[in-house]
DNA sequence: CTGTTAGCGCTTTCAT
DNA sequence: ATGAAAGCGCTAACAG
């Protein structure tokens, strides 16, 4: 037996079509009590479920959100998802997942994806790569598989507002694009204050990849923050890689390689700092007593091992929440900021 | 300016609505490839992306397949929606997402929204609560809001069926429900085993909820692996505990308030081990010296923390891309099975 | 307050 | 191989 119809339900509680759609959808239209009642009651006798698909194209909109993200897998994002999909479903919202490993060609396939479905709206979540934005075409794809075509961010964004739907960016601005800003400039620069006051003189930044505004404002204010006291980083002692756990091993080993070994690094990413400490100790050094190293994001995991590591706490499901604000509020201030928290432990106790 | 439709590419193209359908849309039907080639010009000259939910409708069902995980920032089922996502991408299908938090009237409202957006199919990622299943009412509740309705997750799954979808399993078999399964019990049973031959004699097990077959199978495994090497563990030394950090922390901390205390404990869980070792070291202890931790799950975060947990490594990327496969192949065989392999690292490697 | 009636954009018989 | 036309289930004017 297939699935029950709005009609069924109609005819069951003896009204009109409109009638029982205007008491099972929530219209803004009244039903008499008595009516609505006959509705009800049939509408839960024949287990009616409306048909997401039709309501979806009377609409014009589906209640669905996409939220965009480099990789699932990674913690910085998994708590942001969570406050996205927590969000989403307080507001009668599902969320639908793709994923673009940084790559600006899936990005705008997604985004097509999403149209397609005709997504109230999208979440992109930040790191991704800039300066390349408005300048990649790619070849979008959607479900009904069409001819190849030639898009780029901005006009795939345009697009979007065709169909009433709302673009918002978590921790990288975009365009006028409404956005939740995470405060990693400001957080990194006092993370380095923190540091100097804890006695440590000499640093190296273990950086992102040149291209993620986000490894860059960490960057950026760090060594801002160390400057302010008056302490100088040599170039040779920033050293960008990857940004994860393997680009921080990376990176650290390069670091060793050269002949200073700086008293405290700092990694702009927690991940990075995990790679970086492996690295340290594959050296025959202990992170926290021959190395101090600190990282950024405080992901959950992390917190109970030894030594603890020093970071910047960011309220990440917070963020995520905000983003589904942005997009079901379009009167609301476009640009939501969240700070965080500077957690100091032992890798950067010194003895 | 609206979207493109269809029949201004067809009218573009100076062909029928159907020919252009079934050149866009990977009918079975051929078409001339003069014709072909004109309305994939016009597609791509109008920019025509194909309208999902109209598709969805017509076709009876959308190219989307629910995801239905515990809790989307557990590493755990990151991992897991990291591969459904990825072989999803693949098999151009969208996923789209629920979180339960183990409760059973969520996952049946999950599944009625999925149903309501006529999923092609939906995974349920294990961990569930067992026998509790059949037995709940819930008031499923869906997008376009209709009266409250009592259903279980037998006949939920049931209407699942009348909408040709498919409801798949992953880590815990229900019903006659297609499943990924997880060699739990074996991989607990050889964990004991290397840790017999590791050298330890006393054990403890930090348990996750009675009602959790996940957590049960690795206890009895475990036990069983135990039991076969002539090793009795005290039931006074069997704590359950929630399934988390937490849980853990809770679990480890009563039982250091008991009197013997084990050389060894196993934690069904990697964030139960962390909890556990948290709470080991809060008893002025330490973690891999004075009591052996084992953990079970392999997250990929503590593979660089000192000491390094030694655990069960699990395929469950690949895990996930089984499950897309269950769903996209009815003929297939319905049982799929991952193992895993015992990680042996310094949190119990015996002085 | 309730019912009638067009569509929404696409797929799919059924003819030709 | 191509086109005409009938829905898919629901919403939203538009009339009473």
């Amino acid at each position: 037996m297939a699935q029950t119809t709005l009609y069924q339900v109609a005819e069951r509680a003896g009204v009109s079509l409109a009638t029982a759609s205007r008491v099972l959808n929530g219209s803004t239209r009244q039903v008499g009590s008595e009516l609505q009642a006959r509705v009800l009651a049939a509408a839960r006798e024949l287990r009616y479920t409306a048909n997401g698909p039709a309501q979806a194209m009377a609409r014009g909109h589906s209640n669905t959100v996409g939220l965009l993200v480099a990789d699932i897998a990674d913690p910085y994002f998994t708590q942001i998802a969570a406050g996205v999909v927590d969000a989403a479903e307080q507001h009668g919202l599902t969320v639908t997942m793709g994923t673009t490993d940084r790559d600006p060609v899936r990005e705008i396939g997604h985004l097509a994806g999403f149209r397609s479905q005709r997504a109230r709206g999208v979440i992109i979540v930040g790191s991704r790569l800039v300066g390349v934005d408005g300048a990649v075409a790619a070849s979008a794809d959607n479900g009904a598989g069409e001819a190849g075509e030639h898009t780029t961010l901005d006009e795939e964004i345009a697009a979007f507002a065709d169909i009433d739907g709302r673009v918002v960016m978590i921790s990288q601005p975009f365009a006028d694009l409404p956005v939740v800003e995470v405060a990693n400039q400001e957080l990194a620069h006092e993370l380095a204050d923190s540091l100097v006051e804890q006695g440590h003189t000499t640093f190296a930044v273990l950086g992102g990849p040149e291209g993620l505004a986000t490894a860059r404002d960490r960057v950026a204010g760090f060594l801002a923050g160390l400057a302010e006291r008056g302490i100088e980083v040599d170039p040779e002692h920033v050293v960008a890689g990857p940004f994860n756990r393997d680009g921080g091993h990376l990176a650290m080993t390069e670091l060793l390689e050269r002949t200073t070994t700086p008293g405290c690094v700092f990694a702009v990413t927690d991940a990075m700092a995990l790679g970086a400490m492996a690295a340290i100790r594959e050296a025959g050094l202990v992170p926290g007593r021959d190395i101090a190293v600190a990282g950024f994001d405080n992901i959950p995991t992390l917190a109970d091992v030894q030594p603890g590591l020093t970071t910047v706490d960011l309220p990440l499901r917070e963020a995520g929440r905000l983003a589904i604000e942005l997009l079901t509020d379009p009167d609301g201030e476009p640009v939501r900021r969240v700070s965080g928290q500077i957690v100091l432990r032992e890798s950067t106790a010194l003895p």
